[in-house]
DNA sequence: CTGAAAGCGCTTACAG
DNA sequence: CTGAAAGCGCTTACAG
C-alpha cells in the first residue's frame, strides 16, 4: 500500500479510502490510484486490514463433503460469483462426525472471515447455537428454512416428490414403492423429511393403500441395495420412486444385474437431474443446482457490500421440472 | 495477549514465546503464563500473529474447475487432510478464460497462503512464471512434470492409455481408434498428450496400421459428437479408446441412441474409473483420485512444518489398474 | 478532499 | 532467561 501511496503521490490513507471505494476521494485521485494499484498488482493483506478492523475479504463455505455432484456443483456457483468480485472462499468440508464435531466446538473459521455460506448441513440446536456465536452474517442453501430469517435458497423438496410420483400415478401406476435415504448419524435431513412427505400425501391422496418404503444410506450403493430389498419383497412395486439420482441410478444397476427390464417390468424415477441421469437415461426431476451457490453468493456478498450487489430476495425458493425420458413408462 | 502477560506479571515477549512452545523461556514463568492464558481462555490473533511474520496457517488450493468428479475428488482428499492438521483452504477455481487470466495476472494468493498446490492446471510458461513470483512452496497433481524438481504426484498417463490399448488387442483388436480430449484454448494439457502418446505406442508396436484419431472438447458431449464422427465414417473400428471416462461416456450414449450394442458391434474403453464407468459397466483404467490429492496435501504440509508430517516422496507416480467390465469383448 | 498519527495484537531482533 | 521497542500493513478518528 506504501507503493501505490508513493506510485500515484498520495499519503497510504487516502489510498486506503480509495481502494475501499468509500467517498471522500476526488474522482481524479481516486482514478490515479486505482490505476497505480494495478499497475504494481496490489492486493491488500487482509491480516493487516482486519487487524484495523476492516473485513478479512474471505467467506467460509461449509459443505457436507466436496466429493459429490450436487455440493461440488454448488460450490462451483459459489466460487464464479466470489471470484467475480474478489472475495476468498474458505472450504469447510465436514465428511465424517470428527470433522463435524471439529468444526462446531473449536469454530475454526472464528476471527477469519466476514460471513459463512451453509450448504444442505443438517443441524443440530448445539450447533446452529454454535454457529450464531460465530457472529457472522450466514446464509443457508437446502434443508431446513432457519426460523429466525436467515437468508436461503433452495427448491421445494416436497413439490419435487410430488412432481416425480404425480408422474408416476397419471401415466398410471398404482403400486409404487419409495427408496428413501436414511438419517445420517441421527440427525434428520430437512431434505429427505420432505421428499418422504411429497411422496405420502400424493400416494393418499391418489387413494392409494399401504405403500412399502425402504430406507437406505444415501449414495449408488445404498439405493443398489434398496433395490434388491424391494426384489425380495413378496411382488415387485410396478413403480420406484427414488429420493435422488444417486439412488436411483443405484436400483437401475440392480435391476440391470438382476435382468429385470426397465421401464418394461418396472419404472424408477429420481431426483435432480445428475449429469449420470441422463447417461442412464433416467427420468428425474430436475433441480438447478449451481443456481443455487449463485444465488446464496449473492445474498453474502449482498450483505457484505449492499452497494456492489444486487440483493436477492431473502429466501428464494427455485423451481423443480419434470425430466421424462426412459426409465419411466405405463404399466404393463 | 497484553492481559496475560499482566496476569502472569512478565512481558508480552515471554508470552509470545511461551505460548508458541519456544525454548528460551524458564520453566517456572512458561508454566505461570500458560497457566494465566488458559484462566483467560486467550486465543492468539492470527491476523496479528500473520502479520508480525508468523503463517497464515492457509493453502491455496487451484484447480480447472470444481464441478467435475476428478477434481472435486481430489479436493476432498486434500481438504481432509489439511483438517486434520488444522489448515485452512483457500480454494481457487478457474474455470474460464478470464478467471485464470485474472488468477495468473492478478495474483489473488498472494502473501494470503503459506503454499500453493496446483490441481492439474496445464500451465503457459508466463503463467509458471508468474506463479513463481509467489514465492511459496507449490507443489502440482497431475499434468506436466515440473522441470525444477518442485513435488508432485500424479499417474503415468501413458501407461494408463498403453494398458487400455493392451487390453483390447490382447482380446484381439485390430482396427482401434481413439477419441482424444483436445486443448483447451490452446494450452496443451500434458495428460492429453501421453495418452494420445501411449495409443500411438501400443497401436504402432503392434504393427497396426494407421489408426483414427478424432479430437474432440473434453466432456460427455465432446465424447458423444466424437462417436457420431466415428460413426459417420466409411467402416466402424472394431473397439475405441477413449481418453477418459468422460469421454467413454459420452461415446456410450451415441452407440445407445444408435442402436449399436456395445460390447458386440464395438468395444469401448476408457480411463478413470468415474463411478459412472461402473453403472454404464464401461472398461476402465482406474487410478486413485483422492489419493493424490491426500498425498499432495502432505507434501506441502511437511514443507511447512517438517516435524508435524512425514514427508511423502518428493515426485509421487500412482500405479493404475486396469477394470475390466461388459463394455469390451473381443471383435466378431 | 487530503494527510499525519495512533493503534489493531502480535513476533523478533537487540540489549541486558 | 527476560524486557523494551520496532515494525508487520492496514483503518480510522482527528486536523487541516
Amino acid at each position: 500500500m506504501t507503493d501505490v501511496a508513493q506510485r500515484s503521490g498520495v499519503s497510504i490513507a487516502s489510498v486506503s479510502r480509495a481502494l475501499r471505494g468509500e467517498s471522500g476521494v476526488s474522482p481524479a485521485t481516486r482514478e490515479r490510484i486505482l490505476t497505480a494499484a494495478r499497475e504494481l498488482a496490489y492486493v491488500v493483506s487482509p491480516e493487516a486490514s482486519r487487524l484495523s478492523g476492516g473485513p478479512t475479504g474471505r467467506v467460509g463455505v461449509v459443505v457436507p463433503r466436496v466429493d459429490a455432484w450436487f455440493y461440488s456443483t454448488v460450490l462451483a456457483g459459489i466460487a464464479g460469483e466470489f471470484d467475480a468480485v474478489g472475495v476468498d472462499l474458505v472450504l469447510c468440508a465436514l465428511p465424517d462426525h470428527p470433522a463435524r464435531h471439529r468444526f462446531f466446538e473449536a469454530l475454526p473459521l472464528r476471527r477469519k472471515v466476514d460471513a459463512v455460506v451453509v450448504v444442505s448441513v443438517p443441524l443440530t440446536t448445539r450447533e446452529r447455537s454454535r454457529l450464531t456465536q460465530l457472529g457472522l452474517p450466514t446464509v443457508f442453501v437446502g434443508g431446513h428454512h432457519p426460523r429466525d430469517g436467515q437468508p436461503w435458497v433452495g427448491i421445494d423438496d416436497e413439490l419435487a416428490a410430488q412432481q416425480a410420483v404425480g408422474h408416476l400415478l397419471r401415466i398410471g401406476h398404482r403400486d409404487i414403492a419409495m427408496i428413501q435415504a436414511g438419517d445420517n448419524e441421527g440427525i434428520p435431513w430437512a431434505t429427505n423429511e420432505a421428499r418422504i412427505r411429497g411422496f405420502h400425501r400424493m400416494v393418499s391422496e391418489a387413494g392409494l393403500g399401504d405403500s412399502t418404503v425402504v430406507t437406505v444410506e444415501w449414495g449408488i450403493d445404498g439405493g443398489a441395495r434398496g433395490m434388491e430389498t424391494l426384489l425380495s419383497g413378496p411382488e415387485l412395486p410396478s413403480a420406484v420412486f427414488c429420493h435422488s439420482d444417486e439412488i436411483a441410478l443405484g436400483a437401475l444397476r440392480t435391476l440391470r444385474r438382476s435382468g429385470i427390464s426397465v421401464p418394461h417390468q418396472i419404472s424408477v424415477i429420481g431426483v435432480d437431474d445428475h449429469p449420470s441421469a441422463d447417461l442412464s437415461d433416467l427420468t428425474t426431476v430436475a433441480q438447478p443446482v449451481c443456481q443455487q451457490g449463485q444465488i446464496a453468493a449473492r445474498q453474502v456478498l449482498a450483505h457484505l457490500d449492499p452497494d456492489a450487489v444486487q440483493a436477492p430476495a431473502e429466501v428464494t425458493t427455485l423451481p423443480t421440472r419434470l425430466v421424462v425420458r426412459g426409465s419411466t413408462a405405463p404399466p404393463r
